[in-house]
DNA sequence: TAATTTTTTTAGATTAGTCTAAATTTTTTA
DNA sequence: TAAAAAATTTAGACTAATCTAAAAAAATTA
């Protein structure tokens, strides 16, 4: 049984590890959780005795097996708390987040597995990231980002890379929504914003900097 | 902002001040938080300095009017949390408290409004016990034990003055569920069990132990 | 590559909540 | 009502998680 505090270690440490082969600096931990690096050091000794991560003094940190899965059990419980928000009670896909970070410390594998059931089984949280497994295993798709897209190009919006609630507000008053058909019209010499047909109804232009966090297949 | 000890201290003094005017002892809140003495001493001054508890050394504490606010605001987290566990998540009625203990200190008024929405206002928890409103205030329900009822009347099972898995799990078995109708039929003067007819279908024998722990009306 | 800067770790404290053992107060009993 | 017992509080210590300041290691730069 692991306490609040190193769960949430090892989900930093694993965000912190998506696409690097590198170990997570402490500073980079220190900043993610709002703790000063020698706060780091002392939690990731403790989570190094415990078998969870692979620290080396000066070296940076990796997860074991171990520690992935119980990073991906917590990821788990949050995304699913995530869709319960957001379906069952109508919380703004801009909301949910700040409150599923404290549900997904709740201790119960029959509670999480019959919320799972409860809510069909989802396979994407509001914002589209996928839903690991009882196991502690999730797909990893690889999607691209708008920014990518050549001119031509009809897409599906699939998630979002940035879920702060001003991006995600930002997006809801352009009415870009999960699922929808984008069109890449064409983009711009000057900014590189994107202007997009939105199914097939009507044309938005999309700034470099959203388009660069709007994930597509 | 308080911690979930301090909120279970509040929960634990207002349910040992249910029935009588005297403070509660230094001791019977240790054994109600399984914790020495000693620990609860240090707490009770800490409460107390927060203004949540009366408490004069070696006499017992009171709740003061914003100490038993905050209690039955953690009091509904939990009544509203064990309904959504018992009808949405199809828990028995023996498992919802202990997973309701952790859920009753997410803080989110949001979350609690708008799952006592989603609920649809429910008043009773799957015990019967009536859930307070988001001012902190409960309807103070008189009900008798079946015990106490004489021979002819009938009555209606409204909750349970008992809540162990144990005492929950025996009432599944002999089929006694909240809303059923007793007619009493005869008190035992050899062992006080009661022989009950009920909802005018079977006959059943409930033991003095039980009935007591019955609540009626 | 030597000096400087940055990053990381260690040393030593702090806080909340707990503990045991000892001291103190209250209650009970003879 | 004095002695004994029970209840409660104080004293001093421990753990997890944090902090600041200082030391040490690694990386950068001149």
């Amino acid at each position: 049984m692991y306490s609040f505090t190193e769960e949430n270690y090892l989900k930093t440490i694993f965000y912190l590890s998506i696409g690097t082969q590198e170990g997570v600096s402490t500073n980079a931990l220190a900043d993610s959780t709002n703790t000063r690096a020698a706060s780091v050091s002392d939690m990731l000794k403790r989570l190094a005795e415990k078998g969870l991560i692979n620290y080396q003094k000066y070296r940076g940190v990796t997860l074991t097996e171990e520690g992935e899965r119980l990073a991906l059990l917590v990821i788990r419980k949050h995304r699913l708390w995530e869709v319960f928000l957001a379906e069952k009670l109508q919380f703004g896909w801009d909301e949910v987040h700040v409150i599923a970070e404290e549900l997904e410390h709740i201790r119960s594998e029959r509670l999480i597995e019959k919320l799972d059931a409860f809510l069909g089984y989802p396979k994407f949280d509001p914002h589209g990231d996928p839903i690991p497994n009882a196991a502690g295993e999730m797909p990893r798709f690889i999607y691209r980002k708008l920014s990518e897209i050549v001119e031509g190009t009809t897409v599906v919006m699939t998630g979002v890379s940035e879920h702060s609630p001003a991006f995600l507000q930002h997006l809801d008053k352009a009415g870009l929504t999960l699922g929808c058909q984008l069109k890449v019209n064409e983009i711009s010499d000057f900014d590189k914003s994107v202007s997009v047909l939105i199914d097939n109804a009507r044309t938005l232009f999309v700034s470099h900097e959203v388009a660069k966090n709007l994930l597509v297949k």
